[in-house]
RNA sequence: GGACGCUUAGCUCAGCUGGGAGAGCAACGGCCUUACAAGCCGUGGGUCGCAGGUUCGAUCCCUGCAGCGUCCACCA
């Protein structure tokens, strides 16, 4: 096996078998029936039209490391994998595909029209499963579930039902929505995003009613004037006290309209007037309910101007329009100042079109009573938000939250389950289509043509997807779930709505623990879109580093809250710790004969105990790292471990013993090294799994890595061995600096002569004379004897060295080494010694931080004395 | 306007409940030492944004300031 390796990793060549292999031995399932306890995880459905990016890369990384995790400490892992059938989105992209044949949807009807996605959805729909994969997830892929199942919709369905008889879903026309001219479609206050648009502000003078004069008013927006019903100024501006209960006449359309006095009115903005218009704007739409003043729709549903007002504006485009109503002004003399004005326009989030104010019929949750709960929740530590900052904003928007609107004026969703009597006008919700009015019973009833908010579906989705209505023994076993991982920007969209539905419907929170982590930008921090083309691809760094790469380098970014700034290079660093992982595969396989060793206690070296050691601590931090979901300590604490400790120290250490040692020393050698490799695949598995899982079979000849014990209980009590090789490490150390100042031959054998009175360091390092020679290239030790007096002196703690360089010594060097040696113990001799001659600091500070700070500047002084000595002799 | 976050080595960032700062990359010097040059050994480099305060002691806690960023609300 060993000699089929070769020297560079090429991950292509296992990692689509290895998953194939999981695959095909079902390794992925998740069975409700086990007696192991449950941990769940559901996916953040991504939308059926998406292509994997970064921000899914880094959100399925971290969910396959805890799944992954939590199988290795015993649980039975359900990570429930699926789809959203975002309705504008996808709408929108069949839409398109219709244009090109010169098509809209109400050419096909809408019938036709649902099909047609469902082809859609069938051909090009929910690539990015697939994709997944390639990054190791390991979903229980048979249970994935789409917003648009069957099973789903009927969940859909029993809570539409339930909510609409406890009155908590309405139908009114009383409010402002947000309308998308474009989609064509209502959306909800979180589909819309402000972005910074550089307008015009225009004065445009209304005549004051019976008078001469003008009231000037200041809008971006002039076209609107067609649906004003006032004039509002601030109620204690003087300016204009004089004017509020007069009339000012719109002009053009000759309407007369009062002016009013609101405290909302800003009188140091644009003239100090503001022309009203409840039905296009959602302040003015709250000053007209305070003065019971009309609401007058003059856009339509298209965006076009309604006819009725003047025949010269009837189906302009508001654009359009806002062009011929301020020329229709400048005509009159009524037109003002026009100025530039930069400010913040809400833009449908789909398709960035201006949103346009309306008022019409929708339907609405009354999120109050739901919110209450799902706060109540965080308070009480139900569900814990990681990392908790966020908490306050998730409060926040709860406690001012407005009621949702969650119809949609589009197709391609679910249909909002009610039907209206043509005979009595009562509206039937049910739970299975009705064929007659429930209350007058008359035949006549037809289904409303709305669909709900996409959101609605995704809200119930960690109990939806595991069979609610049904009581499943999924969900006996398996909700709520332990874990949910997303990013920070659908918090509201989709985090608190789940709070709000799981609390209602199972009685219980849908997930313990929520962690939120970063967004993923360019190098640059800047968001990565695709107009500013610095979209870096998933899949091409995956082919290009490996997925075990690549997912290694996201959880090293990742630390709890901060955006990730991803630089690609730096993901190749992560690939040559991915090669240095199988090179040490390749070496021990190739030094351990046919199988490995068994680990026998009695005879292993100190080398052997520390590095036991230090893997038993290495499996514990990571462990509670996972546990405590800081990915990126964990990540670094294995990258230190596996590459500084175990290759650079402990394989160096152990090819002596392995290529020249024989009996137990050589077998135990290899034992060793096999065990701590064998213990940091499993250790490392949830991180980067394809090639742990290689490695681990050529190793064991076992079958699979994935149900193995993380390694975090070991225990092996080698405390003292694991101080001594610390120490003879120490001691190489400072041989090699030496030898680097001096440049001296990398191949060139040393003489060491150590002097101390520490009788312990002293045994340490004759136990390890045999390490350091190796390692240090040391061919003789001397221990407190006279060395030659051109030696290099180098000064340990509570030790010192000298290497005798018969006349390639050169003084000045040593000199300024020495110098340079003799700086940093003064400081500590200084500050230390300054330290424990504060009395308050004696008294107050804790008694084991005196004893430290005392042993150190013990040691400083010791070092000052022997580098002075050393330097005294140079002198000479 | 409201809230939150960030500022640490040339770059990207760690630094968990206060006890004299770390990693990776880059730079520099030396090595083809038979697992790995995607490697090995060594070196240099930081007034921890600025100013105060609390403390025996502050990168860490408090206040103010500056710069950057995000979210929410949105002045017509």
């Amino acid at each position: 096996m060993a000699k089929e390796l070769s020297s560079r990793i090429n991950p292509a060549e296992y990692e689509s078998s290895v998953y194939e292999f999981w695959l095909e031995k079902n390794l992925f399932h998740a069975d409700e029936k086990s007696e192991k306890p449950g941990y769940s995880i559901v996916i953040p459905p991504p939308n059926v039209t998406g292509v994997l990016h970064m921000g899914h890369a880094l959100d399925e990384t971290i969910q396959d490391i805890l799944a992954r995790f939590k199988r290795l400490k015993g649980f039975e892992v359900l990570w429930l994998p699926g789809m959203d059938h975002a309705g504008i989105a996808t709408q929108n992209v069949v839409e398109k595909q219709l244009a090109k044949e010169g098509k809209t949807r109400h050419d096909l009807g809408r019938e036709a029209f649902i099909e047609r996605v469902w082809e859609w959805k069938a051909k090009y729909g929910g690539g990015i499963l697939k994709q997944l994969r390639a990054l190791g997830s390991s979903c229980d892929w048979e249970r994935a579930r789409f917003t648009m199942d069957e099973g789903l919709s009927k969940a859909v369905r029993e809570v539409f039902y339930t909510l609409y008889h406890e009155g908590l879903i309405y139908r009114s026309n009383n409010y402002m929505v947000n309308w998308c001219v474009r989609c064509h479609t209502a959306l909800s206050d979180l589909e819309v995003d402000f972005q910074e648009r550089d307008d015009f502000l225009y004065h445009l003078r209304y005549p004051i009613e019976g008078e001469d004069g003008f009231v000037t008013i200041a809008t971006t927006r002039p076209e609107t004037y067609l649906g004003d019903t006032a004039v509002a100024v601030h109620p204690g501006d003087e300016r204009f006290a004089r004017l509020i209960g007069k009339n000012v006449i719109l002009p053009v359309i000759n309407r007369k309209i009062p002016v009013i006095a609101d405290e909302f009115v800003e009188t140091e903005f644009g003239t100090g007037c503001v022309k009203i218009t409840p039905a296009h704007d959602h302040n003015d739409f709250e000053v007209g309910r305070r003065h019971n003043l009309e609401t007058i729709t003059c856009i339509d549903d298209n965006g076009l101007i309604m006819p009725g007002f003047c025949d010269s504006f009837t189906g302009l485009d508001r654009n359009e329009a806002r062009k011929v109503v301020v020329e229709k002004f400048r005509e009159l003399g009524l037109l003002g100042e026009v100025t530039p004005l930069r400010h913040n326009v809400g833009c449908c989030q789909r398709c960035s079109s201006v949103v346009e104010p309306m008022v019409s019929m929708q339907w609405f949750v009354k999120v109050k009573p739901l919110a209450e709960k799902a706060v109540q929740a965080v308070r009480e530590g139900k569900t814990r938000i990681i990392p908790k900052t966020w908490e306050n904003t998730y409060f926040e928007w709860m406690n001012n939250i407005r009621d949702w609107c969650i119809s949609r004026q589009i197709w391609w969703g679910h249909r909002i389950p009610a039907w209206y009597c043509d005979k009595c006008g009562h509206i039937t919700v049910a739970k299975t289509d009705p064929d007659k009015c429930e209350k007058c019973g008359s035949a006549e009833i037809h289904q409303e043509t709305d669909v709900l908010d996409t959101w609605f579906s995704s809200s119930l989705w960690p109990f939806s997807t595991m069979g609610y209505p049904e009581k499943t023994e999924t969900l006996k076993k398996f909700y709520p779930t332990s874990a949910l991982v997303t990013g920070f920007d659908i918090l509201f969209f989709w985090v608190a709505r789940m709070m709000m539905m799981g609390i209602k419907f199972m009685g219980d929170v849908p997930f313990r623990d929520v962690y939120l982590h970063a967004l993923v930008r360019d190098e640059h921090g800047q968001k990565m879109s695709k107009s500013k083309g610095n979209v870096i691809d998933p899949l091409i760094m995956i082919e290009k580093y490996g997925a075990d790469a690549f997912r290694f380098a996201l959880a090293v970014f990742t630390a709890q809250g901060r955006d990730i700034k991803l630089n690609p290079d730096r993901i190749e660093g992560y690939r040559n710790f991915i090669n240095k992982i199988w090179n040490a595969a390749r070496f021990i396989l190739m030094n351990m004969g046919d199988s490995a060793p068994a680990l026998d206690r009695e005879n292993l070296a100190d080398e052997d105990k520390w590095i036991l050691t230090k893997l038993e601590k290495t499996a514990k931090k990571v462990s509670s790292s996972i546990e405590g979901y800081a990915f990126n300590e964990g990540a670094s604490e294995l990258y230190q471990f596996f590459w500084m400790t175990f290759c650079d120290w402990y394989l160096e250490i152990i090819k002596e013993r392995l290529f020249k040692g024989e009996g137990k020393s050589k077998e135990q050698a290899a034992a060793t090294a096999a065990f701590v490799l064998e213990k940091s695949m499993i250790a490392m598995h949830p991180y980067i799994p394809f090639v742990t899982e290689h490695i681990y079979k050529a190793l064991t000849g076992r079958e699979t890595i994935m149900y193995e014990t993380y390694p975090d209980g070991l225990d092996f009590g080698f405390e003292q061995a694991e101080s001594a090789i610390d120490n003879a490490i120490e001691l190489i150390n400072l041989v090699r600096n030496i030898r680097g100042e001096y440049n001296i031959a990398p191949g060139a054998w040393l003489e060491l002569y150590i002097t101390s009175s520490d009788s312990g360091k002293l045994s340490d390092f004759e136990k390890a004379s045999g390490i350091v020679k190796k390692a240090a290239r040391v061919s003789e030790i001397h221990v407190n004897a006279a060395a030659p007096e051109d030696s290099a002196s180098g000064v340990g703690t509570g030790f010192e060295i000298k290497i005798p360089l018969a006349g390639a010594i050169d003084t000045e060097e040593e000199r300024a080494r020495l110098e340079k040696e003799k700086k940093a113990a003064e400081k500590d001799f200084a500050l230390y010694g300054g330290k424990l001659k504060n009395q308050r600091y004696l008294e107050k500070a804790p008694a084991e931080v005196v004893e430290k700070d005392r042993k150190t500047f013990e040691e400083a002084k010791a070092k000052l004395e022997k580098i002075n000595e050393a330097l005294s002799r140079l002198r000479k």
